[in-house]
DNA sequence: CTGAAAGCGCTTACAG
DNA sequence: CTGAAAGCGCTTACAG
């Protein structure tokens, strides 16, 4: 901490030459002499000097890190998210760095946005869509000069990356599946208010139960509060009803654990006594879980994890790709243990 | 991407003040007429201006900012240490970034400390020991002039802060633990040859058989390949041995759950024909264990995370403290369902 | 209270 | 092939 950190003029001294020759060898740069550049290269070693990378970004313009801002990334939700980005990252040779906001703190989160964004990456990768992002949001627009992609997030205002997850459709499908498995009281329990695919969920949800011509009776929409766990009241809401649904689609896996333990407390069998579904296929379950695995849907989240570090950085190697991209992508029934077909 | 970013000069220009105003301005620095600070923050609000971070780290000297690097960070196993990064991140002033190699990979692990440590944070905080990071240990040896804290790892020839975990006890803690409850046929399943935990796990566990007096019979140490996965294999090794142990202590919870997949599947009842104990307390098992819950050896990787972000914001503010801090963090025996008496 | 100037540690035309 | 100089975007003594 207190010795001066050995910088460029040390070893253009030492070494007896220019800064520039110093920098020349330092990049690989070709119009240096062999002899002098192993001169330079052997001071360098002694005085273990490496470049400052701010000073560095500073004349480039370009740092050659890319960040990622998520809410919460302790939540094993990210395991595959992670994964992906890790596994791309390996593969490009710019170091990606991640912040991560804690709950839903959007100040937090939107100072990660601005500290990243005012040269120490060239360009953010944005997971997540929370209601009260705006403030945020409109930062990024005010700032398109840096790549940005939002993963998860379709703001219509905002005219940078998206990779997006075809949630309605999901959630439609879910509930076609569950009617192909001869349910017709299908309930939903929806997600955090707080996040748009809760309603992009329940969206899906309603059209599908019209297009199906099934109704949504009295108490068949039940909304959880930001916490998973109040899947459990929901549930119990649910089984309290007169008309007790056979089929229930929750909004994700997170809350479809705390369904079934909900159901199975009360001496019920999943799914012969109830079918319960989930979304996400999030394969670490909250709170030690251990009832039977759950029936969902997925979203490729490794893959978009993968994409996105892939994307940025053709995009940053590439000045001409002006247009940004937006992409959507589908989901996957998975089956699994949760959902049997309906004997009336 | 395309137009320059607004810089401190267009909002000196375009408020009729010199560049050191606006600094002043945007540092809340005093001594700028209310006037003027009104003038130019309208100004900057106008253009969206906000200060380049590398441009001032540069003339600084100082980042504001916290690195982190670990192996796997989508691994589950850091879900308590990274809620720990963010808790006590929430609370400091300072940026906190995470990055993170895939695997064992050492390369890039040294890279991201090496890009950290150039100027683009103040310290680094990096967690595990495995025994191929010589190469990024002499980096850091010759790069004292950050902070660096190092978590589980006591390199004795380095000369940074560390926050340590006593392996060596809770192995024997362990052990102990299973003689309390009448074991004798004690077994020991090591993890990843790759990394320092398993030797002082390892080392543990034989010192307290010796002080027991008990024997470590042909076949009781059964070695594990770098993936947790071989516990499998490793317990079912163990249980053709002509004298089956009646306890088996494994060196983490990853191998332990895939030690108890395999006496199930042979038809075992786990504890009561046969007792098995990991070491981590991790709450999250991989690949969908639901088996008994884990009795195991907690290592308190919340607190340590938290500690290594205040330790390092401390040390930051305070120049006057150099020592670099060494501290041991006990360990703590967890009673779940894998570990019963023996009725021999 | 305000500004001109130096400097943080680099890179890169531009001369020679 | 090599170096002097300008400049990236800031901050901070130093004058006034």
């Amino acid at each position: 901490m207190e010795n001066r950190r050995v910088s460029i003029k040390d070893v253009a001294k030492k070494a007896n030459v220019s800064t520039a020759t110093v920098s020349r060898v330092v990049n690989n740069k070709d119009g240096v002499t062999q002899q002098i550049s192993e001169k330079v290269q052997e001071v360098i070693k002694e005085l273990g000097y490496s470049p400052n990378t701010a000073a560095r970004s500073l004349v480039r313009q370009r740092t050659n890190a890319i960040g990622i801002v998520v809410n919460n990334l302790h939540d094993p939700f990210f395991y595959d998210l992670i994964k992906g980005f890790e596994t791309a990252a390996q593969q490009t040779s710019y170091s990606v760095v991640f912040c991560s906001a804690l709950g839903g703190d959007v100040k937090s989160k939107e100072n990660y946005v601005k500290y990243l964004s005012n040269g120490v990456v060239d360009a953010v990768i944005l997971y997540g869509s929370y209601r009260s992002d705006e403030s945020m949001i409109k930062y990024i627009q005010d700032n398109e000069q840096i790549e940005f992609v939002m993963i998860e997030n379709d703001v219509p205002s905002l005219q940078c990356n998206k990779l997006l997850i075809d949630n309605f459709g999901g959630a439609k499908n879910a509930v076609n599946y569950l009617k192909e498995k001869k349910h017709r009281k299908i309930a939903h329990i929806c997600g955090n208010p707080n996040k748009k695919v809760t309603i992009e969920r329940f969206n899906g949800y309603i059209q599908a139960m019209q297009e199906a011509d099934l109704e949504v009776k009295e108490g068949y929409i039940q909304y959880s509060s930001a916490d998973y766990r109040s899947g459990y009241e929901r549930m119990n809401a649910l089984l309290d009803l007169e008309e007790r649904p056979t089929a229930v689609f929750c909004s994700d896996d997170a809350l479809a654990s705390y369904a079934v333990r909900a159901a199975l407390d009360r001496g019920l069998r999943v799914p012969e006594d109830i079918s319960i579904m989930g979304f996400d296929n999030q394969r670490i379950l909250p709170d030690r879980y251990r009832g039977p695995e759950i029936t969902t849907v997925e979203q490729p989240l490794y893959t978009i994890g993968m994409d996105s570090i892939r994307l940025v950085s053709e995009r940053l190697s590439n000045t001409d790709m002006k247009m940004p991209v937006r992409k959507m992508y589908e989901t996957k029934i998975i089956e699994r243990e949760t959902v049997c077909e309906y004997h009336g």
